[in-house]
DNA sequence: AAGTGGTCTAGACCACCCC
DNA sequence: GGGTGGTCTAGACCACTTA
C-alpha cells in the first residue's frame, strides 16, 4: 500500500484552516445538509483534514463568523439556520433579485433611455465634473404586469459602456452593470415619503397626489467610487422596505 | 521583592484571550491612542499579559472583526480608522437624539399612556403570550414646537416598570429604559408609505390623506429578546430616513 | 462516566517588510 | 539580516451535556 495522503495538501495555495473552512462548506452543500444537523466531532475532523485541532477551530470559527456553523458546548458542532438574504442586515438588492426572491416576475416599461451631460448637482453626487458624459434610464418598473415603482437611474458612460444597446424591458441594470465587472457594494439611501407628481401617477397608474415612497440613492463601489444614481418612487401600498438599525 | 505576578489572571472569571481584548482596548482609550499608531509587537505583548501568542492572537482576531485594529505583514498591528456613529452602517438612533445632532429640541405631546393587555399580533411580535401587561404610550413628536411624527410605542411592564410616573412629554423613551438598564441593540424595521388617517392627520396638524413615511420597528436587545414596539409616522415632507445597505 | 466543545501552551517554520 | 505577522502542531486541562 501507499502512504496514506493528506486530505489537504501541504504546500499551500492556501492556508490549511481556509482549504478546511471550504471543505465543510462542501461537504455542507454536496450533500445536503439541512439547518440543525450534526458534524462529525472536532477530533474525527481533524482525523479526516489531517490538521490539528487548533487549525480546525480556527476554520470553525470563520464559519461561525459566517453565519454557517453554531457550537454548542458538550454537545457537537451544528449548521445554522440557514439565513437567506432577506434576513442579512441590510443586503442591497437590486429589483429584479427581490422579484425573485419573492417568486415574482420583474419587468419594465421604458421611459426613456438616453446618453446626456450630467447636471452640477449629479456631477457633485457621482464624482466627476459637470457635462460629463452620464447614461439614464427612466422605467417604469412591474412586478407581474403591476405597476409597483419608477427608476430614474444615471451613471458615467466611462463606468460601462454600450448601454445604449440593452433591452431595458428585460435586463436588470444590477445584472447588466456586474457582466461588465461594476461591482455595487454600498447604497447610500435617503428615504421620504411624498405624493406622486402628475407624470409619476400617470406612468404608475395611480391618483394624483397618492403616496409613494421615494428613495435616493447613491451607490458606490468597494472602494467607494460612486458609480451609480438612482431615484426610485414607489407606490404607496405596493411596496414596503426593509431595513435594520443597530445600536453601539 | 514579591513574585512577579500575571498580569491577567490565572482563574477565570473571563478567558485570558477576552481579558486581552478588554486590556488592548482600554490602552487604546485611556491613553487615547490615534488611528493608524503602531502597537507593541505580538510577542512583547505576550510577554505583558503573560499569555501564549496564540491566545494573543485569538484577541487580536477577535479585535479585528470588531474593526478595531488592521494587520500588516512584516510591519506591525495598527489602530483602524476610526469608525464614528455616522459611518456606521445603520446607526440606531432615538428621536431625541437625532434632534440633538440637529442641533433642534425635541419635545413630546402625549396623546395617551396606559397599561394594558399585548393583542395577539403585539405578543408573537414581542415573543409573549397574548394578554401579558403592557405599556403603551402614544405621542406627537415635535422639533422646536413643529409636529413631526406620531408615535406608538408599546413594551412588556416586565421589561421596565414604573413608566407610568414619567413625564413623556419632556423624557426620551430610550433615555429611560436605558436608565433602566434595557440595552437596545437592534431594530428590524419595515417602512412604507401612506395617507394619513383623520386621526393622525388632526394630530400631526396635516390634510387628511396627506403622505406619511410609516415606520414600523421590532427593537431587540443583544440577545435578540424583543423588547419594544414601534410605530411612527412621519409627516412626509417634514422628515427623511438614512439608511444604507450593502451587497456579498 | 464518557464524550463534546472551550481554552491554553511552547515551540516551530514561513512570508513579507524594511534597513 | 533582522524583525514582523501568518500559519501550524501535539498535547493538556476544563466545563458542559448526555446517559
Amino acid at each position: 500500500m501507499t502512504d496514506p495522503r493528506p486530505v489537504l495538501v501541504a504546500d499551500r495555495p492556501q492556508p490549511l484552516w481556509r482549504q478546511a473552512v471550504d471543505a465543510i462548506i462542501r461537504d455542507i452543500t454536496e450533500l445536503g445538509l439541512a439547518e440543525g444537523m450534526r458534524l462529525p466531532t472536532e477530533r474525527d475532523l481533524c482525523l479526516r483534514f489531517d490538521i490539528s485541532r487548533v487549525t480546525l477551530r480556527r476554520a470553525l470559527q470563520q464559519l461561525v463568523d459566517d453565519g454557517v456553523l453554531t457550537a454548542h458546548q458538550g454537545r457537537g458542532w451544528f449548521i445554522a439556520p440557514a439565513v437567506g438574504p432577506k434576513d442579512w442586515p441590510n443586503s442591497l438588492e437590486s429589483f429584479t433579485e427581490t422579484a425573485h426572491r419573492m417568486g415574482l416576475t420583474a419587468s419594465s416599461r421604458v421611459l426613456g433611455a438616453e446618453i446626456g451631460q450630467a447636471t452640477l448637482d449629479e456631477a457633485e453626487a457621482l464624482g466627476v465634473a459637470p457635462g460629463t458624459r452620464v447614461f439614464r434610464v427612466v422605467r417604469v418598473r412591474m412586478l407581474d404586469r403591476v405597476p409597483i415603482a419608477i427608476d430614474r437611474a444615471l451613471l458615467p458612460v466611462s463606468v460601462a459602456p454600450d448601454l445604449l444597446d440593452v433591452d431595458w424591458a428585460l435586463e436588470s441594470l444590477y445584472g447588466v452593470l456586474e457582466q461588465r465587472d461594476v461591482t455595487m457594494h454600498r447604497a447610500d439611501s435617503i428615504i421620504e415619503a411624498r405624493s406622486a407628481s402628475d407624470e409619476t401617477a400617470a406612468a404608475l397608474d395611480i391618483a394624483p397626489g397618492s403616496p409613494v415612497l421615494a428613495m435616493q440613492q447613491v451607490v458606490t463601489d468597494r472602494d467607494d467610487r460612486p458609480v451609480l444614481l438612482s431615484a426610485i418612487e414607489y407606490v404607496g401600498d405596493r411596496y414596503r422596505l426593509r431595513t435594520t438599525f443597530t445600536r453601539a
